[in-house]
DNA sequence: CGCCACCTACTATAGCGAATCGTAGTCAGA
DNA sequence: TCTGACTACGATTCGCTATAGTAGGTGGCG
């Protein structure tokens, strides 16, 4: 869904599950089957700031990071631009609304009629 | 919108436009900058074959290469994947419906109705 | 018949980003 | 002041992609 690595991902699970975290917290969640040390993850964390998929926040001598988006809308993001570079957006659309569930159908035709103009970012 | 590479999006951007070509002809209609070696496309479309983004058969000496999936087909598999693997696809879905474009949206409450059943990969 | 052109198969090297840490320096508090 | 918790930097390893050379097979043509 994302450009992220493994590890990477598994924090930002981590930091979609619970909001503001020090690394010390998301290094005690992460769920991976090694023990990481410190250092890894807080470099993680600071190559994840740089990308722009958290925010950070002195909180005295530590860093609180916490996703700049939500899962959902990062996600919804990965969509659109998936969309986007596709050339050919409308296709795509057609092809996803096959596969679609009936939930999800379901879901887009409400969800659909109550839209606003926005631009895209 | 892919885990491909540069080269390998490039060569698949080639063999979307045109359908079935041998190794020469994508070297031929490959617009990179660089001239690259003929080897250099074969190894690609070697790797692309491997990872089941083309297909191939064998033609007298030579193998012709085709998309496994046309580019809509890829990319809606895409979208279906960010859903799945989301966590929370209706959540994703309104965010989407929410920037979704007025043209967008008018092509999906078309689309939607007519949906069939078909299941994910 | 033997050489040339063209292909594939294999192997090799370099580059890049991610994963993983170690070390050094800083600062608040016991 | 010594200790513990942090951050800042830098180093190494790893996996995957990009890029290409070399070896070996085969059909056609002079």
């Amino acid at each position: 869904m994302h450009g992220l690595g493994e590890l990477e991902a598994a924090v930002m699970d981590v930091l979609w599950r619970e909001q503001p975290l020090k690394v010390r917290d998301v290094l005690d969640r992460l769920e991976t089957g090694k023990k990481l040390a410190y250092t890894t993850v807080m470099t993680v964390l600071d190559n994840l700031h740089r990308k722009g998929w958290v925010t950070r926040e002195l909180e005295g001598k530590a860093y609180r990071y916490e996703p700049a988006l939500s899962r959902a809308e990062a996600a919804a993001r990965t969509v659109r631009d998936v969309l986007v570079s596709s050339g050919d957006p409308e296709a795509v659309l057609m092809h996803f609304a096959q596969s679609a569930t009936e939930r999800e159908s379901e879901l887009l035709r409400r969800a659909l009629p109550k839209k606003k103009r926005s631009s895209a970012s």
